[in-house]
DNA sequence: TTATGATGCTTAAACGATTAAGCAACGATT
DNA sequence: AATCGTTGCTTAATCGTTTAAGCATCATAA
């Protein structure tokens, strides 16, 4: 092929025509005037060449590289992926790439990432923190992902109602006695999590809440939770603050003989991938990632735009419109009404599990 | 500050200093001759500045953007946030950004993913495709993890000796009778784990393989797989080709009454997140996505690099020195010696979940 | 007929970095 | 003293795109 020789560029297609550069940016472009017949041509022109802008120029001269970074404090966690997803999707309806930096849980190499992104040329960053972080300033729009208590938010699932409506739905189902778990205080999702699902029980429920952080410390990581013993010390239900914790309790239980859900409930949070699959499947609270995602875009983006025209980089928050996205309840079989006997007539004599 | 009027580049600091933005370039890459004194005085401007040089500038005049893709089939996988970690450490390692792209399972948006990274310049792609699918053909350097059966495939876990491990382990803990579960006969990766595990069983042994689709297309998604019936027919183990399958069937035991590991063992694969915390904690194989990362990334780096003064394009797969990792077996406790009496005797009369 | 304004294109200057080539000054070599 | 090589810097071109500005040409309106 002959063709092969002429690059496939503005000015090659420009040569093959004999036209100049700019003629053939506008025709691509549909930004200047030219006449509908050298448009066609152009385009076929530019189609046969296999023509692809280069974005390293454009986005020199533009000053727009059309990236987005994700900083993720923790990119091995189980939400990830309905994340990653959701943002990338986000961004590219919204014309943009994502460029992904894990932070490692460190808060350190949090600002590191950050860096390594600014020096990429991302145009502005998602971020979602690692519980209790606080972003950096950083003269780059930022979007961050968290709770609504986390300050500088600017969208996050309403997690304190999530909260709220699972805390309802086991008070509905006759739960007095329920046992709360979390992983770590330090976190505001989790926090809020708690608060709600507090709030939700009835005001005479008797509640304890488990921090499996401090079990582990003292046992060990993936120790024994001692659910099953709540159950004989007369507690009905378990309300995790993820599904990770839900699935941790409820195969404990099981593994105790304690059936769930006729003799203790458990619920989850997140909908993780396991959550419709195991059995009984696990009832939990979803968050609407697509929204969240769209919302955490269009802020960002709103506020990339706004700084092209402002005098002051005004580096900071960024504010947008939806900032609580509500939880949906998905009731599936781990929850189920309060046994009307006592529980603790009902357990089974366990064996030889006390690891 | 009057200092914040001079703009962050090449030319602003030469101005600053007096000298050529040849020099300064020099001086920061360390590339030209420069005196040591003036190569510190500018350094240090460039630390005073905040100078950040311009990735769109750099990459136009070296054609390198210093950035890489990540595609992945369907970003909603429980292994993917190791995955995503692995790539990204090892991108950053060498020295570059990974832009991440989704191509949602489908075929056609996997292309259109592709593209869209092309279109934003990338320099290689690491392609982890769906079960079965061909790369398109695409003038650029792309790396493939899948598994080894995968015809241009650069590196891959080596899943068949993973199986092999897995049914020697079984075999050696006295099991004659199991039950072999995956999900999809199309996938290159089940097929290589299935074999495996058929091959390091006895000779002797009695199997059955469970396709998880085929069960799921009669009964919907997410219905029990029926395991229990399984053990009342003398099956004692379950070997499964994902940690999410074994947790299925973890739980559905459990839930039957059939005690785990004591009276069936379960296996699972890829040490996913809930592995070492659910009860008993699995017993599965673990693949060094870190190696493998590694690997796929320095192939591809390799291919990058040999690109530029080659003067074919060679478009097409790139072979890694390693394309085989080790899987490594984490024993835990869903996988104990067979019971010697015959199951059958054991099994619990069950009560009212026939779902 | 002559302003007036579209229309259709070209010219040329950016954007910010890299890098080949060149040039002055200086010390060392013969 | 003339030559050579080295050192330390500058000049200027280049990557491929966008876009403001300019310049013909032609139709329309006065």
């Amino acid at each position: 092929m002959a063709s092969d020789k002429v690059s496939a560029n503005l000015t090659g297609i420009a040569a093959a025509l004999g036209v100049s550069s700019a003629t053939v940016s506008n025709a691509l472009s549909g930004k200047g005037r030219v006449s509908a017949e050298l448009s066609d041509r152009i385009r076929r022109k530019a189609m046969e060449l296999g023509y692809v802008p280069s974005p390293a120029a454009r986005a020199l001269r533009t000053g727009r590289s059309g990236v987005l970074g994700l900083v993720l404090a923790d990119i091995a966690n189980p939400l990830f992926p309905q994340i990653a997803q959701a943002i990338e999707k986000a961004a590219a309806d919204a014309g943009f790439g994502v460029l992904i930096a894990d932070s490692h849980g460190d808060v350190s190499k949090q600002t590191e990432a950050i860096n390594r992104l600014i020096e990429r040329g991302v145009e502005g960053m998602i971020v979602i923190p690692r519980r209790g972080t606080r972003i950096v300033d950083v003269d780059c729009p930022v979007a961050v992902i968290d709770s609504p208590s986390t300050p500088g938010n600017t969208v996050a699932a309403d997690h304190w109602d999530g909260g709220l409506q699972i805390g309802r739905y086991l008070a509905g189902l006759g739960h007095q006695d329920v046992v709360i778990i979390a992983r770590n205080p330090d976190s505001n999702v989790q926090n809020d999590r708690v608060g709600g699902i507090r709030a939700g029980l009835s005001a005479a429920a008797r509640t304890e809440t488990l921090w499996i952080a401090h079990l582990e410390q003292q046992h060990g990581e993936g120790c024994r939770l001692g659910v099953a013993e709540k159950v004989r010390h007369g507690f009905t239900a378990f309300a995790t603050v993820s599904d990770l914790h839900a699935l941790r309790v409820l195969t404990e239980l099981q593994d105790e003989g304690i059936a769930v859900p006729q003799l203790a409930s458990v619920t989850g949070f997140d909908d993780l991938i396991w959550a419709p699959v195991v059995t009984p499947a696990l009832t939990t609270m979803r968050m609407d990632m697509t929204r969240i995602a769209e919302a955490a875009i269009t802020a960002l983006v709103r506020a990339i735009d706004a700084r092209d025209p402002a005098a002051r980089p005004s580096a900071g928050g960024v504010i947008a419109d939806i900032s609580k996205v509500a939880m949906e309840l998905v009731i599936r079989r781990s929850a189920a009404a309060k046994n009307k006997k006592t529980s603790k007539d009902k357990i089974l004599p366990v064996g030889e599990q006390t690891s």
